[in-house]
DNA sequence: ACGCAAATGCAACTCATTCGCATTTAGAAC
DNA sequence: GTTCTAAATGCGAATGAGTTGCATTTGCGT
């Protein structure tokens, strides 16, 4: 089937099927969050012979979500759900807003102490009832080559 | 029909029909982001004789979002698009992983400077080819009544 | 008041994602 | 290694947000 044989590897506490197995190596070679229709494809690919059902990816999936396994999330303006391994880190992206275009952005340019205690500062967002666990950011523009196709937009 | 009857409060450069004022109307009432069915249901409770089809309430807001007339977003974990009035001005939200609450959050805390020259400072993210025109930026966790019921989740 | 481009209503369609249920299988217990 | 069962899979049907084609209506410039 593939490369991943020793299944010790695996992150433990879940039944490791053969799909599972595959879709975890499908998501370990990606470079970049991948949705679940590609996925599908990728992990058709890897296993020549039997092909997947579309429904189990979508399982798998949630499954490893559950298990802390991937993370999922969606791009600005674009409404499937793109699915990544938890690797300890996380990436931000300026998204084209013309041409879909995601430019990894490097590092995190604040800390979560930023906003954790901004209800002290300035009156209401009462964010002591909160707790934060993780934060999503994303930039929106225009990238070289279709900004030139754009006209001035102050929106911020 | 509503409250609206003189036209030159409204932006100006499209047709104002009696469905666009409406959406107009029901979005100017809002306090937060409306999905398009929710602006479907508000609106034909305005209009209480006719109701208008919701592809209209899609198409009215796809116009209005051309004309930098409102604005759409997703909340994390979330796939419907949900629209809100452009005011010149943005909130950011702490958004409850279980309950789904969302709590606004006062003020920005960091402009797009901070982002626009990263690729200055360590080396990839080739923004100077990028022209930023706005972000999003998300918090996620629990809140007060649901966190009780979540053991440690240390993600990020 | 007239006329036409633009907007609407309606119904059919797309497409990501989910669900029910019969069949298969991982892996714990023998 | 064999047995057994809960969990996982496959398949196809269902859901639900959002879109689209087309015939009809209407805003609004003249």
């Amino acid at each position: 089937m593939g490369a991943n044989q020793n299944m010790t590897e695996y992150p433990q506490g879940i039944k490791w099927t053969k799909q599972r197995k595959c879709v975890y190596q499908v998501l370990s070679d990606a470079t970049e969050p991948l949705s679940a229709q590609q996925i599908y494809m990728l992990a058709g690919q890897m296993a020549q012979n039997d092909t997947y059902a579309l429904s189990t990816i979508y399982r798998i999936l949630a499954t490893f979500e559950e298990n802390g396994i991937v993370n999922s999330t969606t791009w600005m303006g674009d409404d499937t759900v793109v699915y990544e391994l938890e690797r300890g880190e996380h990436t931000h992206y300026a998204v084209c807003l013309d041409c879909r275009k995601r430019i990894p952005l490097q590092g995190c340019p604040f800390t979560i102490g930023h906003f954790g205690h901004r209800h002290g500062d300035d009156g209401e967002g009462e964010l002591s009832d909160f707790t934060v666990i993780g934060h999503k950011i994303e930039l929106y523009g225009y990238c070289d080559a279709c900004s030139a196709n754009h006209v001035n937009n102050t929106d911020l």
